[in-house]
DNA sequence: CGACGTTTGTGAACTCGTGCACGAGTGGCG
DNA sequence: CGCCACTCGTGCACGAGTTCACAAACGTCG
């Protein structure tokens, strides 16, 4: 009941961010306790399924009241090891690196832009919206330096899987991968994809099926 | 078997662009006809998936020797709408807005960008990377007079519900989320979300786990 | 033209996650 | 001090999706 032994599904973790987001925000409020009902509204899930997500975490709750608000924020954020940052390594000074170092939501969120590395020698050197670019064969010893445990590519599809085997023999084993391909990691490593086109065209196949005239 | 009521799982349909994309790329290469296994490879599952999947479209294959790639790849562009390209309007013009509008990726593959919108007056009128940026209150008429169905929320996640709202009031039933919040909307409405310091969260889970030292 | 190797299409078993329903605590109130 | 309203935690049934296994269909070759 208290700790490690039960297994959290993968389905449950996707989920406990946007609980914490929720609770962020009630923190805020200052909310000191709050009702699986309500929190189920606010994170867009049902009640039953926030109670037996946190039900993973513990029993953080009580009964006739519902959580402590900062308790369980703070359970949470333990558990998903938020409770230091994490600098992020971006691969790919392209359009789309440019535009992910410029994005505050990495760094308000815990996940400060440590570097970028490219594989052009050009880009190298400088700094774009103030991260220092790097050349590619310079990251095992910045991981390494800087304690970069997490790796985002946003390179073209074609050097995709060339820069997966660079992180792995980087001992970089958590990715987030942008390129629209997909890239095998060695065991152990976590991937996860973000195809913006991919979410796209799964939004033109229930149009289409809503209005088959296509207009 | 041709046009059934056959109700395509949701599992299937978000892995049909992934199929597709492999498919593209065997066309390149000049392939004439594709296992399911060699497609399975191909895109990160198993064969058995593909074959299934693939059966919800139609029995597209020849026993024996395969899928032909270019029927196929038509079948398939066909379901998922994309015979046509779809325009679509990005809701925000601030970093993330913009960074999009230049992204290449969702023109390349069927979704030009239309038009940028914003509530602040002061970045109406001009162009953004070669985008025209209109108030939010022309998104009505905009949307008829360009035809858009589709549209991107990249404003700061305060103002996603709003906008939300607006959309809908336009006629709008394809959204695709980028604000980190949760937003309703009305039955009927196609919604996807895609939060980037989440995906991280998630690895950051991961990563813990992994290695309690955190480091 | 029939046997054989290949590959699809699909019923059926299985796994995983969801939602319901309800027992078990908890606090408040008379 | 006992009853009551409230809310959590969880066993259980159900459903969606995955995987297995195999018969059916196809091309080839002798």
């Amino acid at each position: 009941m208290s700790d490690r032994s039960r297994r959290i599904p993968e389905a449950t973790v996707a989920r406990l961010p946007v609980y914490l987001r929720s609770l962020a925000e009630l923190l805020e409020d200052k909310t000191a306790t709050v009702s699986s009902e309500r929190l189920a509204e606010m994170a867009g899930v049902n009640a039953a399924k926030v109670r037996k997500d946190l039900s993973y975490l513990g029993s953080y709750g009580t009964r006739g009241v519902g959580y402590d608000v900062e308790y369980l924020a703070f359970q949470m954020s333990r558990e998903l090891g938020l409770t230091h940052d994490w600098p992020v390594v971006i691969v790919g000074a392209g359009n789309l690196g440019q535009a992910l170092a410029n994005y505050g939501g990495f760094r308000d969120r815990g996940f400060p832009v440590a570097a970028l590395v490219d594989a052009s020698r050009e880009k190298v050197g400088g700094e774009i919206h103030g991260v220092p670019v790097h050349h590619i064969d310079d990251l095992p010893r910045l991981a390494a330096e800087l304690g970069i445990a997490i790796a985002v590519i946003a390179t073209p599809a074609s050097a995709a899987q060339a820069v997966a085997d660079v992180l792995a023999e980087a001992g970089i084993r958590s990715i987030l991968n942008f390129a629209p391909t997909v890239i095998s990691v060695p065991e152990g490593t976590s991937l996860r994809k973000v195809d913006l086109a991919l979410e796209l065209q799964i939004l033109s196949f229930y149009q289409a099926h809503r209005d088959p005239s296509g207009a």
